[in-house]
DNA sequence: CTGAAAGCGCTTACAG
DNA sequence: CTGAAAGCGCTTACAG
């Protein structure tokens, strides 16, 4: 009943040594072909299940990898974000014959300097940190010696590798597609002294604008919240340009709204488009055109780097930005096609 | 640099043997205070980290459970129940020295037949299987001998523990809660040859009114969906009654469309309640007075229970029924204080 | 092509 | 109160 077949097992039944079916079932050289196919099968019918943990006790590797994430972030509009994330991470993870565990880091850990209990009793071999941590966890984190990444965030020294969504270039692109689509007047929504997220994504949509010879409107920027973070109802210009970039969907639902209460209509009378593609995208009617973070190649940036520092190459690349793709809905008018 | 001190090094370095590490570490009996005392401030300066590799080699357990969350539960409206289903595993297993490693089953790998690769290389301890699987793979499952425990579904051969949602319960409750507030003409949507939880959600609106003496109106039953599980529009009975119960929050977001679309308010003119405390809840408004499902309860019943079997407990319970509780919010009227 | 020996880091009886 | 010995299941040199 008991599945405890060991090699050993195996080994006595047809008169070799474990040593032969470790190299047969590990497809190692140094054992005949036949003997190979007889032991798999063999090892089959015995219901016979590798042992990881034995290897890992040997090689004195886990393959583990704990995913840290605060929180705050494990509900909410980030929720889905995260979990897509995280299970990216899991199945890449795999692929590389990794796995996750995840970490749900709470708020009074994290104000505790508590680092995770598998880090504690060995069972991970390294790290990857999803969403922000504060500043004074991440230098206690920085203190321990273990492989990790940070995945979406960034600490401005820079020695850690972090994968980051490319706000700049998302912005970017996005306010390219509204002039490729006949826009010239295009306003921004964001408080520009917030978050470095925010700034990124308006200093994107400025070059653009440069790009284009087009002049930065002070009167047609828009901001979004105080100075805390909150978000605050938008005042909309005296003469309202043809289209706005928003800095998330979420701000640019709220804009559509405040557009559609003053009786103009989206896109016909201005067009909106948001950041992130987050649920705000698709419950604004209409739904918006915006700017998809890329969470599978961030993942894939993430794992790469944590399977080359677990195998010693542990050398530190820095920030690696990802760019999102641009979501095209029915928050842009084509003002050529007039 | 290398943090691999051992019990061993600590050992050589106040000369005892590692034994006596051993015990000292676990609080174990046999050691002196002092000695223990002295042994884990040692441990602590020389950077000692438990290797819980060599105790799981010992004694053949992994304290790793796999759980198991088949692709189309992954996204979409589910997605936020079952992460948080995850979050609350994870942390529990956590408190029980356990851990989970998440195991998204997609569909190629279900229809295959395929079992998790944790399973093969012997890395978990047992299983949670979190949301229905097909019968095929069911069977498959429950062909191999490790312990698990399923979680928001069960099998009908009830060989297997299963901890779901009380819907019958809940739903009799919140229908309790509308004749409480004075209604006694109250419609039901949903498709009852649908699923099972709408069978038993339905059934416990009719026992509320059965012990009400209300009669079941048919003409006041309204479909949501086809055969296949698509929703349709719905279509309003001829005459309102005072308040619907829908069989979720979806199809309650839609009820109250409708209506208003109609010229009705909700809930001056009809109350609308739902099921689940889904997204659909917030964003309806006005906002539904619904059922949450009481994700944290079941979890801790489904990790209880595979603590239990991992530790030899094998006894199979059958299934668990967890009720939800009800959350009011804007869209029942009290027609009592008229 | 095959195997004896050693070792990964701990814990569990058992002996002193 | 303390420790020598054996063992968990595998893999890695090394020898034949």
């Amino acid at each position: 009943m008991k599945s405890n077949v060991t090699m050993k097992d195996i080994a006595n039944k047809i008169g070799v040594s474990s040593v032969t079916i470790s190299k047969a079932l590990n497809d190692k050289e140094g054992v005949s072909e036949e003997l190979k196919e007889k032991i798999k099968q063999l090892a089959d019918e015995m219901g016979y299940r590798y042992n990881s943990m034995a290897r890992s006790m040997k090689e004195g590797k886990t393959y583990n990898i704990g995913i840290v994430i605060p929180e705050r972030f494990s509900g909410g509009i980030s929720q889905s974000f995260y979990f897509e994330a995280y299970q990216y991470l899991s199945a890449k993870l795999e692929a590389h014959g990794y796995y996750g565990i995840m970490n749900v880091l709470t708020g009074v850990d994290e104000e505790a300097l508590n680092l995770p209990r598998v880090y504690k009793e060995g069972k991970v071999d390294g790290f990857i940190f999803l969403g922000q941590i504060n500043q004074n966890y991440l230098n206690r984190v920085k203190s321990i010696n273990i492989p990790m990444v940070f995945l979406d965030f960034y600490d401005e020294h820079d020695d850690i590798d972090a994968i980051i969504t490319d706000n700049f270039y998302g912005a970017y692109d996005l306010t390219n597609h509204l002039i490729h689509n006949g826009h010239s007047e295009i306003g921004f929504v964001g408080n520009l002294y917030s978050t470095s997220s925010i700034q990124d994504r308006f200093l994107g949509y400025y070059k653009s604008l440069l790009e284009h010879n087009i002049e930065l409107d002070q009167a047609i920027l828009i901001n979004d919240r105080d100075s805390k973070g909150i978000l605050m109802p938008l005042t909309l210009p005296k003469r309202l340009p043809t289209a706005f970039v928003c800095n998330c969907d979420q701000v640019a639902n709220s804009l559509v709204k405040t557009l559609q209460e003053q009786g103009y209509s989206v896109p016909q009378d201005c067009s909106v488009v948001g950041f992130d593609n987050d649920i705000y995208a698709t419950i604004t009617d209409p739904q918006l055109t915006t700017v998809a973070i890329d969470i599978e190649n961030m993942v894939n940036h993430a794992v790469r780097l944590m399977i080359k520092k677990v195998n010693g190459q542990n050398k530190v690349i820095g920030r690696t930005l990802v760019k999102g793709k641009i979501v095209k809905r029915d928050s842009v008018k084509n003002l050529q096609k007039l």
